[in-house]
DNA sequence: CGATTGCTTGATACCTCTCAACCCAGGTGG
DNA sequence: CCACCTGGGTTGAGAGGTATCAAGCAATCG
């Protein structure tokens, strides 16, 4: 059964998949368990904002976004979770974004009923969810103040600095996500965004090796234009 | 023992005073303890970024605020808190906001220890928590969007809605806050909070009964104008 | 009263958006 | 092989929205 269909025309609520492998999920500590393995190609829809949150996931390779729309079609990222990222937690019935791949990519989904029967009785469990949901608070209350605070060059930078400690080469940006999506994720345009890297080349704090991967050849101007 | 300094003069990390009043705090279910009581004028400061995170907050009465501020002073306010909402739970050692009374108010104190060990042996509270904590990280991400893809007006309009919800009298909104703080709330500058409310004023969507006292005549409108 | 504080209003600057053209790399097909 | 197309990204010109700076107004408080 292939999912490969492109998102918005086909997007299944949780993408089910015949699961050839099975891989452990855990939370923080503890939790171990398993669930079917899927696999979404660029773009492709995981869940839709509104959908029964019935599944919850954590990303095994490449990138997942989670955004939210308003009637009119403006968007904004508000998360992008690499491997080991858990997304998809909800505490009512409904997802309150939607969730997309950004690049081709593999999840662990976990079946959220089972989660939230161990969570019952497994005190560590619930208080590894209550951690889990203070971290994504705490990002999430940084990326407001981003949002309602800073200037364009600032946003920029801040992503900049922001995925450089994802990458393994440190200053060293591989960026998996299209132009686009950095906009949306910083509530600009695209045009902005792009004037402002074409800006931070100028001034010889980035190069690039090409329109996705960036050398942070001033990495601490960069982080002093972080507050 | 009087707490009547002010902010940022004199902010002690927690304030401490003699409780005349002992008043019981829950969390969602369940959980029923003392704590303190604590009274703040005006604002003054409950907490700071940064201070040890020794205790938590329910508000009884008034308004809190809680902040960030970026170095050069400009500051964005996460939240207002009013009676019945819990603050200044953290998951890590010490405070991630400022906190400071809005207007002159009254909040319960908790300490932290005591929750957490109870949590620790109490499954029930520890979702309690974990429920706590979703629900702040959906008003968030509500937040995020707004900061990061809605106009002034959207924003104030908003604000307006939501600060509706508020009142006993439905389409009346008594603003405890300064136009500052909506403005730091909002992303925006004084001025254009100012501008927007008078343009309100004018296309006949609100009145003013006095600067802080204002009239919905037109919510569906104002509604409307969030997506 | 005069001073202060919070708020409003006006004029102007500037930052970001909008709309448009252009560039470039990759893929396709004649 | 090359013309063509397509999609993602860049750049430019101009518009527009919000910020900045400054003045004025109203209520409150000595």
């Amino acid at each position: 059964m292939s999912l490969a269909f492109a998102f918005p025309t086909d997007r299944p609520a949780i993408a089910v998949q015949t699961a050839a492998a099975r891989t452990p999920w855990t939370m923080e500590t503890g939790l171990s368990t398993v669930g079917p393995v899927l696999h979404f190609v660029q773009d492709q829809g995981i869940y839709g904002e509104g959908d029964a949150a019935d599944a919850l996931f954590k990303v095994v390779s490449g990138v997942v976004r989670t955004c939210k729309f308003l009637r009119d079609g403006r968007r904004l990222i508000d998360a992008f979770h690499v491997a080991g990222d858990v997304f998809g937690v909800e505490a009512g019935a409904d997802y309150s974004f939607s969730s997309e791949a950004v690049c081709d990519c593999t999840v662990v989904s976990y079946r959220r009923r089972s989660l939230e029967a161990s969570a019952s009785k497994d005190t560590g469990l619930s208080l590894d969810l209550f951690s889990y949901a203070m971290r994504s608070l705490a990002r999430a209350q940084v990326h407001a103040l981003l949002l309602g605070r800073r200037s364009a060059v600032e946003k920029v930078a801040a992503f900049l600095v922001e995925w450089a400690t994802h990458s393994t080469d440190t200053d060293t940006v591989m960026l998996e996500m299209a132009r686009q999506d950095i906009a949306d994720y910083l509530g600009l345009t695209i045009e902005t965004v792009s004037r402002t890297l074409s800006q931070f080349e100028r001034d010889r704090l980035i190069a690039f090796s090409s329109l996705r991967h960036i050398r942070l050849t001033e990495p601490a101007v960069l982080r002093a234009l972080n507050s």
